[in-house]
This record gives C-alpha cells, structure tokens and sequence, in this order.
DNA sequence: GATACTTAGGCAAAAAATTGCCTATTTGGC
DNA sequence: GCCAAATAGGCAATTTTTTGCCTAAGTATC
C-alpha cells in the first residue's frame, strides 16, 4: 500500500548538519560526444565526491536517464547525431523538471533561448572551468534536491496513465513538504504560510503520506 | 494595491470570443529607451490593432504596468537607468507570470539565461523586424506560455504567501489547459488522458475557469 | 508539580466535489 | 429531415474534504 515513501522531509540520511562535501547523494548525467571533455569533467566531479554517469550521445544518455536517478543533467549543446535541443525535449518528455545545464562554445541567441524554454537551468560557455561546473551543480542540486524526488513523483508523465488526480496530489504533497523544509518542520509556520487550517493540514499530511519530522536542527 | 495575484497559468486576457484580427483585446506594454525605436514599433502594432502602452524607462513601464491591464511585455535589454534584467525583476513582484520579450542587439549568454530565467518568454535581436515581433507577440498572448517555465514558476515556492489552495488550483487548471492546448481542444482525449470523469471535467472547467474552443490551430 | 505552548487526533456537522442518469445543442453525413 | 458523435449541463445521490470543538500528549519553563 505504502508505494510512496520518499518523504524529503526526513530522509533517512539527509541531515542539514551532515559537513564533509553532502556531495555523494547527487547523481549527474554528464552528455558529451567528445570523449576527452566527457572523461576529464567525469574525473574532476567524481573526485569531489559526485556520482557522475556518463554517455557520450542522446541515446545513451536517455537510456541512463531512464535507469537511473539523476539529479542533474550536464549536457553538450552541439552533437553529432542529436543536437542539446532535441536531447533536451526528450529529457523533458521523461522528467518534466529536471535540472538541465548545458554547455556549449558557441551557442545563437536563438539556441540559448529554446534551451532555456526548455528549462535549462543554466548555460555555461564551453571550456568550462571544472570546478565552476562543479559549483554550479553543487548549487543547482543543493537548491533542488529536496524537491527533485518529489518532483520526479509529481511531475513524471512518463508511461503510466497520469490522472490528473494523482498529479494534483503529488503536486500538494510537494507543496506541503517544501513548505515543511522550508520553515523546518515547524506545523505553525507552514498553517500560515499555506494559509490553512491547522485541521486540513493535518488531515492532508495523513492522507498524502507526510511524515512530520521536525528535522529542527539549523544548519 | 498587489492582490492582483492572477492566475499563474493564464494570460489575463481570456477572451476567445472576438474573432477578427483577435489583436484589439491584446495590451501590450512596450518599453525603450530609444524613443525612435519606440514610436516605430508602437505604430506599427498599433496599426496592427494592439493595444499599446509605451514608456521610455524602467519607472514609468512600472507604473503602467501597474494602471493598466497589460498581457505582454516587449522590453529592451539595455536602458540608461535601470537595465532589463532588473526591471524584469521589478515586473516580476508585480505580475509573476506576465509574458515579457526582450529586445537586444548586443546580450551576452548569461545575460540571455538571467533574462530567461526571469520568465522571459523570447529574446529578440535587434533591430527587429516589427513583423515579427507583431507576431512574436501575438503567439504569445494567444498560445499559453512555455509550458516548462510556466510549470516551474507554478511549482516553484515563492517567498510570498499563496495560499495552498490558490496554488493547488492553479496546478489544476495549469494541468488542464495544457492537456486541452496539447490535444486541440478534444475534450475527449483530455478525458482520458487525464483519466477522468466527464462530468468531473466540465465541473472543473467551470469552476477553474477554463475556456473551451482552444485555439485548434498553433500560432 | 504547575503552566504555557505546540501539535495530534476523535467526532460530527457543514461544505464541496464526484459522478450516474437523462436531456439538449451542435455539427457533419446520408 | 434523420442519425450519429461530441459536448454541455440539470439534478440528485454519494463520497470526500473541510473545519470547529474538545481532549490529549510532549516539551520546556518556572
């Protein structure tokens, strides 16, 4: 019955207070078709403790997509067979919300633009200084990481039949548990910045499924 | 005063009714330093019956925006007192989801994806040809905007206080326009696309204010 | 131990949403 | 004109959700 556990609330690991890099959660799909870039940023972000899969086409990079769970998704604007635009759309037709950030040399405005439209998170001109990548996805997963499961959970359109139920209550138990990390798990905080009544709130976390879980601890 | 927290998924103008040119119902708020450039370009939409509002800085543009019932805004990247960037952001506090294309002749990439990322909907290079942003704009007030951006913003926690419910209704109805948009206006295939009830769908409708006959051509 | 504060939950009334049944309207084809 | 398909909507039964009232449990303070 309990299909739906991954409360971000109260992850079993997830701790605010945890300090070494916090880095070893995040999983990057790294795309690029130039095996060497692809090998040296794959290095450099594994060094640092990142979970990186890479794939040096579209096809293979959906592939992964679909087997594993990627936070991130560092891609080539320019490829052989696929350009970053198309590979984008089909990242989005899987993970409506996934963070995308592309990489590209030269890029038309025109480019830049749909990437964007297409929910790109950022657009690093190429060559990218390793460790301005790494910091860019330190902080586009740190932003994220609580919502991407959630999110993954409310948004994923995928194959299964997406009711417009089932999406609108993934949907508020997002809501609720972004709400809930924001104010620390504090009930009172989250009654007024929902602007709900305490009742409802209560009736709404048990039916959803929302662990309360005053992971108090300030960072 | 800001209780104009209008419906995040829709462009205020919701009339589907008229039918001649469909422009007349369109406001658009035109914003240029250059005051040639300006009168150009509002001439000619305004030729091609759009409403149009001009101002000549960031403060004025704030003021109409503000007065008036504005559905899109064409904005230059490059003003003397108060760049694009940061004007978007101020009409942005005002109307979360106000279109907004912006003019440049010279933009760097960050500043593209800063622009985008404040909800740009295009970016045009200039000198623009005013056909085209005649009919830049018209797609945009006709069609929804980019769905991915407008699905962030909907799930993005803002720092303002929406209620649950607004937001969970707005997810709603966001929801259904695009099932609707997605398959032209078959209310049928949204039926079961959303696998749900008839009658659930016409009391949805209804209630969330969804207008049928989409527009069963894309712009 | 008393007190204040925060949160959970039982219960039931009230309110809202869902949905089946039936009818009406529109559109296109024969 | 008649028929079929698609859609809207009235009505009412049913289900679900919301919410007020009251009680209780856990914490921290005095």
């Amino acid at each position: 019955m309990s299909n739906f556990v991954s409360s971000p609330v109260n992850p079993p690991n997830q701790d605010m207070g945890k300090q070494d890099t916090g880095n070893q959660n995040v999983c990057v799909l790294l795309v690029d078709d130039d095996h060497d870039v692809l090998g040296a940023n794959a290095r450099y972000l594994r060094v640092n403790d990142l979970n990186v899969v890479v794939a040096d086409q579209a096809s293979t990079a959906i592939e992964r997509l679909k087997a594993e769970p990627i936070d991130v998704v560092v891609t080539d604007l320019r490829m052989p067979n696929c350009d970053g635009i198309e590979f984008a759309q089909k990242v989005r037709d899987i993970t409506p919300l996934l963070p995308i950030v592309f990489l590209s040399g030269f890029a038309t405005v025109p480019e830049i633009v749909e990437a964007m439209k297409l929910g790109a998170v950022d657009f690093l001109e190429k060559p990218v200084e390793p460790d301005h990548l790494l910091g860019k996805i330190k902080s586009v997963s740190t932003s994220f990481r609580s919502e991407i499961a959630v999110q993954r959970q409310a948004l994923n359109i995928s194959e299964t039949t997406v009711s417009l139920r089932k999406r609108v209550r993934a949907y508020e138990k997002y809501v609720i548990e972004s709400c809930l990390l924001q104010h620390n798990g504090r009930i009172s905080c989250v009654l007024e910045a929902l602007d709900i009544n305490r009742r409802t709130l209560n009736e709404k976390m048990n039916r959803l499924g929302i662990a309360r879980n005053p992971n108090q601890d300030a960072g």
